[in-house]
DNA sequence: AGCGTTTAGCGAAGCGCTTCGATAAGCATC
DNA sequence: GATGCTTATCGAAGCGCTTCGCTAAACGCT
C-alpha cells in the first residue's frame, strides 16, 4: 500500500502539503492540489487508519454496546445496529461491536486504550450498569434510551411518554372511555427501559383524561401468540373499546387475528393504535395507526450528539425526540359492539 | 491516560523493557516484571490502540460484513454476529461491523487503510459479489458460507450436504419411502448460498437412497404462518410419511401445529427432522430431532482460519464443519395413518 | 521603490508504541 | 584470569501521519 510519503514524491510536493490537501486544513494552491489528487488516485492511496489515530486526535470510530442478549428482540435490535451503523458513516466513522458481558469490561477497554472516539450505548436498561460506567470513563457515551437515573448522561430516544399521552387523546377525543394498553412481555418492564415510560405515561394521561384504562402484558416471541390474546380477550370483557399496542410485530398479528375472530371491526367496532413500533404498521393484515420508534431517527441524533460531545461540547441532557403520527384509519368513534 | 512512558518511569525501567515485559517476546526478569505489572496497575495503563498499530503490523480488529439487508432473518443473523464477536474477543480482536452497500466499499476501505487484520463475510449469497472483491484485496478474507464460485478462498460453514443426506438416511432407515423437504422462502435460494445445498443434497441422497422426494418452500417471516402449512398439507396429501425441516423458527411452529390440527402424531404418526436450524429445537412445542446450525461453531472456525491467514499461512479451501445429530424422539417407523 | 500582509509550501517535531541491535553483567569453562 | 555464552536491559530507529512554525514569493498599498 501507498503511503503518504510516495504520494508527495508523485506529486512534487512534501508529505505536509499531502496532509493540507487532503484535510482542507490550509489552503493549497488549485494546482498543486490537482497534482496531488492525480497521485493519490494513481497510487489508490487512502491513509494509514493507525497513523492517523496516532497523530491526529481521531479514530474514526464509534463502539457501540450492544449486549444482544438471547431475550433482545431481533429484529428491532438490528433496526438500530443498522441504523447506527449508516448514521455513522455518513460522518466518516465507522462502528465496532461491544456485545455482552463485553460491553461493560468492553467500553473502559476502548476508552481507556483510545480505539474509539465515542460509545453509543443501546438496548438500555431502566437500572443500566453502564451508566455508572460512562460517568468514570474518558469517552464520551451517548445513551439510546433513558435510564432512570440520567443525571449529567447524554441520552436521545424517541418521547415514549408524549406518543402514549397522544395515544390516549386520540383515542379520547373519539369519544373512548375504556381503553386498553397491550404492553410488553412482564420481564421487558425491567430489562428495559422503554416500557414502563409508556405504561407511566398512559396511565397518567388516561387519568387526566378520566378514562378507564387497563394495561395487560403480551408475551416474549414465543409465548406472543396466546399471552397477547388472552390479555386483548380480556380487556373486550371489561369493555375496552380501544387498545393501545405496544408489542412486537408478532404480537400485533396475533392481536388483530384475535379481533377478526371475535367478529370486532377495525376501526367500526374497536379501535387500535400502535405506539413505538419499530416496524410499518401500514403493512398488517389491518393497517394500524402509528407512532412508530424510527431507528434511523434515534442513531441519527445519537451520533450528532456524539460527534458535538467528541469536539468538545459536553451537553449532558436527555434529547427526546418528537413522536410522528402515521394516520391508517383504525380509529373510530366509540362504537358499543365492542362493548357487549 | 498513562502511556508507556509513565509506566517505564514508574517502574524505573526503560520503555523497550516494558514493551517486552507486556508482550512476553523477551525474557524479562520476575522482579522487573513484577515492578512493571505494579506500575500498570497503579497507573491504569493500556496501550494506545493507533500506537500498537502502527508500530506492531497488528490491529487486532477484524471486519464483519453482514449486509443486514431488511428481509435477512433477524435472529438467526444476530446469533452469527453475536457468535463472532465472542469469537473474536477470545483471541484479543475487535469486530467492526460494514453494512449494506458499505460492505463492498468498505472492505476496500478497511483493507486499503490497514484498519483490519482480515475480514469475516457473513450471509453470503451464492453468487457473492464480495466473492470477485475478496480476490483483489490485501487483507485476508474468511466467508461463512460457500458462494458457487469459491476457488481461492476461505470458506468455512455447516456440512450442510452431510446432514441433508443424514437426514434422508435416518428417514429412509425408519423404512420411510416417501419424504418431504420443507425449505425456505423461494427468494432464498438466490439469496443465501445454504438453501439450495440443502436441497441439492436432500434430493440427490432420495434418489440413492430410492426413496420419492418432494421439494417445498415455506415463506418469509410474514408468509410463514400459511405458506409452510400449504406446504406441509400438499405433501401429505401426496403421501409423505417423514418430513424435513429446513425453515425459521416460526415456520416450524406453524408445521407441528398443522400436523396437530390433523391429528397426526410425532412420532407415530409422521416422522419429523429439522436440518440447519440456529434455534433449540428441543424446546419447541413438540421436540423435533435436528442437525442444527451452530453460530459458534462457524464463528470460531472463522475465526481460527482467519488468525491463521493473518499469520500468514493462506490456506485456501472449503472447510466443511461435519454435522452433529440431536435426537429428540421425533423419528420413528412408517406409519400407514398419513398416508391414507 | 519600499513597506507590510497575505499565500503556498516546506521542514521537523512528535503522537506512543514495537523491535532491532548493542551492551553490560553473570556464569561456566578450561 | 581470559574466553565464550547466556540473560536482562537499554537506546534509538522507525511505523505514517498531523500540525506548528517558518520562509519565500507574490501582492497591495502608499
Amino acid at each position: 500500500m501507498a503511503n503518504i510519503n510516495e504520494v508527495a514524491k508523485a506529486a512534487g510536493v512534501s508529505i505536509s502539503t499531502v496532509s493540507y490537501a487532503l484535510s482542507g486544513k490550509r489552503a493549497v494552491s488549485p494546482d498543486t492540489r490537482r497534482r496531488i489528487e492525480k497521485a493519490v488516485q494513481d497510487l489508490n492511496y487512502l491513509p494509514n487508519a493507525g497513523a492517523r489515530m496516532l497523530a491526529g486526535r481521531r479514530t474514526q470510530i464509534f463502539a457501540l454496546t450492544e449486549p444482544l442478549r438471547k431475550d433482545t428482540h431481533a429484529p428491532t435490535h438490528m433496526a438500530f445496529v443498522l441504523a447506527a451503523s449508516v448514521a455513522a458513516r455518513r460522518h466518516d466513522y465507522d462502528v465496532l461491536l461491544l456485545t455482552e458481558e463485553e460491553a461493560q469490561q468492553g467500553m473502559r477497554r476502548v476508552a481507556a486504550n483510545r480505539l474509539v472516539d465515542a460509545i453509543l450505548v443501546l438496548d438500555v436498561a431502566p437500572d443500566d450498569p453502564r451508566v455508572g460506567l460512562a460517568r468514570s470513563i474518558a469517552s464520551p457515551t451517548v445513551f439510546i434510551g433513558v435510564p432512570r437515573d440520567n443525571a449529567g448522561l447524554i441520552c436521545v430516544d424517541l418521547d415514549f411518554e408524549a406518543a402514549a399521552a397522544r395515544a390516549v387523546d386520540l383515542l379520547a377525543d373519539a369519544g373512548h372511555t375504556s381503553i386498553g394498553l397491550v404492553g410488553q412481555a412482564e420481564a421487558a418492564y425491567e430489562k428495559s427501559n422503554f416500557p414502563p415510560r409508556v405504561r407511566g405515561a398512559f396511565l397518567r394521561r388516561a387519568e387526566v383524561r378520566d378514562v378507564e384504562a387497563v394495561h395487560g402484558t403480551s408475551g416474549g416471541a414465543r409465548a406472543s401468540r396466546t399471552a397477547a390474546r388472552r390479555t386483548v380477550a380480556d380487556m373486550i370483557s371489561r369493555g375496552a373499546t380501544a387498545l393501545v399496542l405496544h408489542t412486537a410485530e408478532e404480537a400485533h398479528g396475533s392481536i388483530l387475528a384475535e379481533l377478526s375472530e371475535r367478529g370486532l371491526r377495525v376501526p367500526e367496532d374497536i379501535s387500535v393504535v400502535s405506539v413505538g413500533a419499530s416496524f410499518d404498521t401500514a403493512t398488517l393484515e389491518t393497517p394500524i395507526d402509528s407512532f412508530p420508534l424510527d431507528p434511523q431517527a434515534s442513531c441519527d441524533a445519537a451520533v450528532d450528539l456524539a460527534l458535538a460531545a467528541v469536539d468538545g461540547h459536553p451537553e449532558p441532557a436527555v434529547h427526546l425526540i418528537a413522536p410522528r403520527y402515521h394516520a391508517h384509519g383504525s380509529i373510530g368513534p366509540r362504537h358499543e359492539k365492542a362493548v357487549a
